[in-house]
DNA sequence: TATGAATGAGGCTTCATTCAT
DNA sequence: GATGAATGAAGCCTCATTCAT
C-alpha cells in the first residue's frame, strides 16, 4: 500500500461517516461515533477535517465529481427505431441505477441534507428534464408530458428504489432499470390504445 | 369558540411543530422555537407533551387517520371498460395528491423521520401493491410489473411531487394528478405498439 | 429585597466575574470557575449571556456609565490663584482615584483587555489630554509639555497605582491623590529653580 | 555562522514567540502559530522546550540579564551641581528609556504575565526606589515623596510610554526621556513657588 | 394553566503535549 | 535534528427536561 498512514485515517474517517450519515442522518450522527468506528479519538477527526460540516462538504465533493456521468445518461434517442429506443431508454435507466447505485449511501445523504438537497437535486433533474426536451423535439416523447414533472419523478423513483432495493441488495441494476424503464415507458396497464 | 385554554395551546404547539419540523426538520427544530412561535414558555410544553418524540408521535397520529382515507384508492378498476379504467386511475392518483397534499407538511415529516418513515411508507405502499395485485390478478395491470417496485414508485413519486410543487403551490392535484396517471399508465414515449 | 431571583443570579455572575477577570485575566477565567463561585451550573451561566464575551462586554457597559464622571475632571484651572490651582489639581487627582478606584477590578480588566483596552484607554486619556491642552492656552501648563505624552502618564500611574495601592487598601485615594498631584505639580526634586 | 542548525531553530523560536507573545498575550499565542512562523513542526518545538511555560521562562531569563544594567540608573546624584542634576536626572531617564525600549516586546511580555509580573515589576521598582531614597537622604529628594510610589509610578510611566511610542517608532527614547525628566522634576505647572 | 429559573448530559472544538520513525 | 500522526484533557456552548411557585 503506498497510502501514507494519514491518508489512511482521512479514508477510513470518510468512509465510517458515509456510512452513519447514510444511516442515521446528518444531525444524529455524532463525531465521537464516528471516530469511535474509525478507531481514533476526537481530535484525531480535527486533523483532516475543520468541523462536521466540512466532512461533509467533501465527501458531497466526491459525489458531484460522479454526477459528471450522469450529463450522457439519455443524450439523443432520435434515429433509433421504436424497438432500439426502448433498449436503449431502458439501457439509459440502467446507467441511472448503476451511477447513483454505485454511491448508495451519498446518493441518500446528498438528497437529504437541508442546505445542499435542492442543489444537488436540481442539477440531476435539470440534466435529464433538459434531455428529455430535446427529444420531445424530435417528437420522441409525448407532447403532453410535461418534461420537469416526469424528470423529477425519475428522479424520485430512482433515489428511491436505490435506498429500497439496491443499498439492501435485493435487486440489481439491470432487474431496477428494466421495471423502471417498462413503467415510465409503456406504462403499467395492459391495452391501453393510444389516444384514449 | 368551545375550546379550552390548555385545548387551544396544545393545538397551537401542534401547529408550529409541524411548521417547523417540516421546514427545518425534527433534529433541528429546537423546543425553544416551537413554544417561542407558540407564545408559551418552555416548561408549558411539558404540560401537553411528554417530550418532543412525544409531540412527533402525536402528529403521526392525526397523520395515521388521515391515511385510512387511502385504502379506497385505488380498490379496483375491474369491470370497466379501458377507457373508464383510465379516467378511474387518473381519479385514484388525483385522490393520493388530495390525501397527502391535504397535510403536506406531515407528508414530509412522515417520510422523512429516521425511525418512522419506513413503517408509514411501507402501510402506504402496502396498500398501493395490493390494491395493484389485485387488479394484476384481473389482467388489468401487466403480469410484468413488480407491483412492489410499482407501489414504491408510486409513493415515492408523490410524495416528491407533492413537496416540490403542492407545497408551492405551484401545481394542483389536478394537475399532477394526470401527468402522474399519464405517466404511469400510458408511459412516456409515443408510438410504441403493445409488446416490444 | 425587591430583586427577583434571576437578577440576583445575574448579579452574581457579574461580580465573581468581575473578580475573577481581574485576578487571572480574561483569557484564564474559565466560565467552569464563574459559576461554581456563583454557586450555580454552567448552563445557567448562557440564562443571563450569550457567550463569555458578552458578559465581558456587559462589564464594560458598566464601566463605561462610571467614565462619564471623568469628563468633568480638571476640566478649567483658569482664574485661580497659584496656590488654590495647586489644590485644585490635587483634588483633580484624588478624583481621579476615585472614580477609577472605585472599580479597581474594572479598571484593571478594561486596560488589560486586548480588544478593548485601546478604545477605553483611549478616552481617557483624551479627555485629560484636552482639559490639559485647553489649561496650556492660559498658561497654567507649561509649554513644553506634550499634553498626550503627559495625559498618557498620569492615567498610567493612575492605574497602577490603583492596582498597586487601591485594591490592596495600603493607600487612600487621598494619599495617592497628593503624592501624585505633588509629583506632576512640583516634580520631585528639591530646589529646582524653574528655567533650569 | 558558526551556529549549528538546531541553535539557529532555538534562537528563531525565540524570537518568533517574543513576537507574538507581545502582539497577543502569552494566552492567545499558540504553541502551533509558534513553529509555524519559525518553519517548523509542533514536534520541533519541544526539541528546545520542555512547555510553552519553559520558552516564557527563558525568554524572561534574558531580560533578567537586560536589567543588570539598570541597576547604575541614576544611582547617585550627590554633589552635583541643581543644573547637573537636572541633566544627570534627564540622562537617567533616557537610560530607563533605552534599556526597556531595547526590548519592548519583553518589557510589554513581562510586565503582564499574571504570575511574573509582580516579581519583575518589584525587581525594577525596587532599585529605582532605593536610589530615590539614598537622593532623598542627601536632600536632593523631597522628603514629602513616598519614594516606593514615586518609583512604581515612574516604572509605569516608562512602561506605558515604551508600549504607546517606542514600539510604534513614533518617539524616540530621548524625546521621551526629556519630557518625563520634565515632568517629573520640574513638574507641569508653570510659577509654582516651592513652599505652596 | 402557566411561568421563571435551573440543570444534566452531551456535543463540537481546541490545544499542549507525546511518540514512533 | 526533525516530522507525521495522534492523543488527553479541557473549554465553550446547547438543549431537552424538571420543579417550585
Amino acid at each position: 500500500m503506498s497510502r501514507t498512514k494519514g491518508e489512511e485515517s482521512k479514508r477510513k474517517l470518510l468512509q465510517v461517516a458515509e456510512e452513519l450519515f447514510a444511516k442515521k442522518g446528518y444531525q444524529s450522527t455524532k463525531i465521537s461515533e464516528i471516530v469511535a468506528n474509525a478507531g481514533l479519538t476526537q481530535a484525531a477527526f480535527y486533523l483532516y477535517f475543520k468541523s462536521k460540516e466540512d466532512i461533509f462538504q467533501q465527501m458531497l465533493e466526491d459525489f458531484d465529481q460522479q454526477l459528471i456521468y450522469l450529463s450522457d445518461v439519455g443524450k439523443k434517442a432520435v434515429e433509433l427505431s421504436p424497438k432500439d429506443v426502448k433498449s436503449y431508454v431502458t439501457n439509459m435507466f440502467i446507467q441511472l441505477f448503476t451511477v447513483l447505485g454505485k454511491n448508495p449511501n451519498l446518493t441518500k445523504i446528498a438528497l437529504q441534507h437541508a442546505t445542499d438537497s435542492d442543489r444537488i437535486r436540481k442539477k440531476i433533474v435539470e440534466q435529464i428534464a433538459n434531455n428529455m426536451s430535446n427529444n420531445q423535439r424530435f417528437g420522441i416523447v409525448k407532447e403532453e408530458i410535461d418534461t420537469w414533472i416526469a424528470a423529477e419523478s425519475i428522479v424520485a423513483v430512482t433515489e428511491r428504489l436505490v435506498n429500497r432495493y439496491l443499498l439492501t441488495r435485493e435487486k440489481t441494476e439491470e432487474e431496477l432499470g428494466e421495471q423502471v424503464a417498462q413503467m415510465f415507458l409503456s406504462g403499467i396497464l395492459n391495452h391501453l390504445k393510444s389516444g384514449d
